[in-house]
DNA sequence: CGACCGAGAGTTTTT
DNA sequence: CTCTCGGTCG
């Protein structure tokens, strides 16, 4: 798992104890400690003050992280321990870098403008690449490749090979690529056992010579900067001293996220000092898909021996129900470094959970449940809809316009990744470097310039084989007489074109140079001409593009932001309810959150169970906890009895999630009607949410009360044996009597009896959405009845009649 | 080169 | 069901 642990790295080298600390005097507050210190709990002032040495910060959801995290920060250059850029701090995302810069500035003032290495790993790491670029064989003016990229560049390779590119995908390639990068292992180090895991062993050998290809265009993924950062370390131990003086202070953000690559890098850079602080939240973890490591965090102690562990479990954000109710779901998991989020904010809303019968009706109930909040004073942007999977937004956003309720989507296709943005960046990256052959395959017909892909191929195999640039190739094709004279002529043209452009740069502001090239090369006009609904938006998107070019002083300085920033700060639009996946909400905070579709299968989602198993189950239980977590004063969790999948029918069965949520912090919503969803079910006798003695985890209880221990000792999930929906809907069926409620583990819990099922097998029964059909098995009060036009299926048998 | 048709797939997302 | 991709035909 991690290569090499020990040996490929220099031993230790000498650690300088800083000897001259805490000379200068940082300004004092009205208690004669820094202002800057007022108001931070005993934990996150420890935190903040236990500058030297290893820091392990375990910071719940919701205890102020971030803001420990800039204080720390500010707190070691108030007090001169470092200057900033002395100072290596990390984060994933631009947003966090950005949060963090403002905050910063905010405490301590124009200072924080000297914190250059505070960025995103990516972006650290490109700055160290560009000094060193030579150490591993690039040159430091190499551009960084996108994923667009960097597919087609595998799909000319895996052709090559005669692969068949339809079996062998480029982007599964390219995943497998990346998850060997995730781990730290150049094309040598890839373990044998993992040959098998692209074409019939090709995998490797293409790894090697997508690597090799990339040396030759100059250019690194977003992988490589990692991995070259630890080829450099490891490979000339002099630079890595060099940055192990420098940095006096290593701090990291959203540690539960890195990846093994960015661990081996963070350990050879905190190697020296061991001055490195790491604040995250083992519960928070849901990039286990993407390469994160769990394990990053649960071994910090074993790597930084003597490290200290500072937990952060007073919560500022959310009220005492939600935050139990999260707690008392997340205590599922095992292996976790356990905490226990505490609040003062005490009693406020149950968390509450509905039923209904079809995602219709859940977007309808909660489009209701906005409405009626909103006539309550709560503003639309102070809700949000945080569900598991993008296909899940479709049915709020229809129901929201029909409403004339005001939503954004969060996520979706991102701006800098749309295909019209990155034509035209294309356009850029040729202009301004003309070796770029990336650049060029993407835009030589494009627009349509009748430059086909035959004649691009030529290009491609004449540039290759005398080792010149495509641009290159071209220039001398059109001399001579290899293509057809019209293929020629176009491609004349528009090396003439590109050669014009590009004596504009420094003549031309570089925003109206992109005007003038996306006007000339005709690409505005094709898109004109184009009749498609999204040429309109693709237009505005260019001019949008136009204009954020301005806050850049030259071409160049603009592209080297793009290629590490793919991200754009749109401005904010009016009120309106946001509609996003879990992941996109972690780190965010609303007073009202929804949280649709908790059924078996959705949520947690069926894939992630069946490609990580157990894992991938408790990852998805960590994206519950996030989701609940994110709420400030109300959640509302929901699930369906019926969702339309793919345009297919299928029955649904309540998450495991529900079940595993506390009892006493739950509302199950029965009393207004919508814990059955409709007439004659408002009242549900016996739903296990409404009594009051059975629950671990009553007001004032604590944690480690003899109930609490039960509910951690339970493990398999109960929707197994039974659950209250089903219950709830059984009155519907006149089938209340099948469904009675025993007492169980101190818990009221509704389990079907298997043998007096109103039905037997061969019975004609009628479900309203799949018709007609027979009873062909029975298991508890599921039902498997083959339909005579929907085929066979599982259905709760309260929803079907006989016929 | 462009328009049309059929097959196949179809979590989560950053850099 | 709906969208994307690739292939084929005119």
């Amino acid at each position: 798992m991690y290569p090499d642990d020990d040996s490929a790295f220099p031993g230790d080298l000498p650690s300088p104890r800083i000897s001259d600390l805490a000379r200068a005097r940082p300004p004092a507050g009205p208690m004669g400690a820094p202002d800057y210190l007022d108001g931070l709990n005993p934990e996150q002032r420890e935190a903040v003050e236990t500058t030297e040495g290893p820091l392990l910060v375990l910071a719940g959801a919701g205890t102020g992280k971030t803001r420990v995290l800039t204080t720390r920060l500010a707190h070691i250059l108030a007090t001169g321990r470092a200057r900033p850029w002395e100072l290596l701090a990390v984060t994933f995302t631009n947003k966090a870098a950005r949060e963090m810069r403002e905050r910063i500035t905010h405490i301590i003032g124009p200072e924080a403008e000297g914190l250059r290495w505070l960025g995103t790993f990516h972006s650290v790491a490109a700055q160290i690449l560009r000094r060193h670029a030579e150490l591993v064989g690039l040159k430091s003016n190499y551009t960084i490749i996108d994923t667009d990229d960097n597919e087609r560049l595998l799909k000319q390779l895996i052709e090559a090979e005669n692969i068949d590119a339809k079996r062998w995908t480029p982007r599964i390639l390219s995943q497998i690529i990346d998850g060997w990068k995730n781990r730290g292992w150049t094309p040598d180090r890839v373990p044998a056992s993992e040959a098998g895991e692209f074409a019939n062993g090709k995998g490797i050998s293409l790894y090697r010579q997508y690597q090799e290809r990339l040396r030759i265009l100059n250019a690194c993924d977003f992988g490589d900067l990692l991995l070259h950062n630890i080829s450099l370390f490891t490979g000339h131990p002099d630079v890595l001293d060099e940055f192990q003086r420098r940095f006096k202070y290593v701090m990291v953000d959203e540690y539960q996220d890195t990846n093994v690559a960015q661990y081996l890098w963070l350990r050879l850079l905190a190697q020296g000092r061991q001055n490195v602080c790491c604040v995250g939240d083992d519960d928070q973890s849901i990039y286990g898909w993407r390469g994160a490591e769990v394990d990053n965090i649960l071994r910090f102690e074993r790597d930084f021996p003597g490290a200290k562990v500072v937990r952060l479990e007073r919560n500022y954000r959310s009220t005492e129900h939600i935050l139990a109710a999260a707690s008392g779901l997340i205590t599922t998991n095992k292996g976790r470094l356990g905490k226990t989020l505490w609040t003062e904010a005490k009693g406020g809303e149950k968390v509450k959970v509905s039923g209904v019968w079809d995602g219709e009706a859940e977007s309808r109930l909660i489009a209701d449940e906005i409405e009626r909040a909103k006539k309550a004073g709560r503003k639309y942007s102070q809700m949000a809809i945080l569900v598991r999977a993008s296909f899940q937004m479709r049915a709020f956003e229809e129901r929201f316009v029909l409403l004339q309720i005001p939503y954004k989507v969060v996520g979706g296709p991102r701006f800098f990744e749309r295909a019209e943005i990155r034509d035209a960046h294309a356009y850029l990256r040729l202009i301004q470097s003309p070796d770029d052959d990336l650049a060029f395959e993407r835009i030589v017909n494009t627009p349509k310039r009748g430059i086909g892909d035959t004649s691009v191929q030529k290009l491609l195999q004449i540039a290759r084989l005398n080792g010149i640039s495509t641009v290159e190739a071209a220039r001398q094709i059109i001399g001579s007489d290899d293509l057809p004279a019209r293929t020629r002529t176009a491609l004349s043209n528009f090396i003439r074109d590109l050669d014009r452009w590009r004596s504009l740069i420094g003549a031309t502001h570089h925003q109206r140079l992109l005007e003038t090239v996306l006007e000339e090369s005709g690409y505005t006009d094709a898109l004109r001409l184009d009749k498609g609904p999204t040429s309109q938006t693709r237009l505005e998107n260019l001019k949008e593009l136009v204009q954020s070019m301005g806050a850049f002083d030259t071409l160049e300085a603009y592209l080297e932001h793009v290629s590490l920033v793919m991200d754009l700060d749109r401005e904010a639009t009016g009120d309106a309810v946001w509609i996003m996946t879990l992941h996109s909400a972690k780190g965010l905070e609303f007073p009202l959150v929804f949280l649709p579709g908790w059924e078996e299968g959705v949520f947690p989602s069926q894939r992630s169970m069946d490609d990580k198993g157990e894992k991938g189950l408790e990852e998805e239980r960590r994206l519950a906890y996030v989701g609940i977590t994110r709420a400030r004063e109300e959640a509302r969790i929901s699930f369906v009895a019926n969702r339309q999948v793919y345009g297919r029918w299928t029955s649904q069965l309540p998450s495991r999630f529900v079940d595993e949520l506390p009892i006493a912090h739950v509302d199950a919503a029965s009393e207004t009607g919508y814990y059955g969803g409709g007439p004659g079910m408002q009242s549900t006798a016996a739903s296990r949410w409404d009594d009051p003695g059975t629950s671990a985890f009553q007001a004032g209880s604590s944690y480690d009360s003899p109930g609490w221990k039960r509910a951690q000792e339970r493990t398999s999930g109960f929707s197994e044996r039974g659950s209250s929906w089903r219950g709830a809907q059984g009155v519907r069926g006149g089938s209340a009597a099948r469904s009675a409620p025993i007492e169980g583990e101190g818990r009221l819990v509704a389990v079907s009896a298997p043998t007096n099922s109103a039905y037997s097998r061969g019975d004609r029964v009628f479900h309203v959405k799949f018709g007609y059909g027979k009873v062909t098995g029975i298991e508890g009060n599921k039902l498997t009845v083959a339909f005579d036009k929907a085929g066979d299926k599982k259905v709760i048998d309260s929803f079907v009649e006989k016929a």
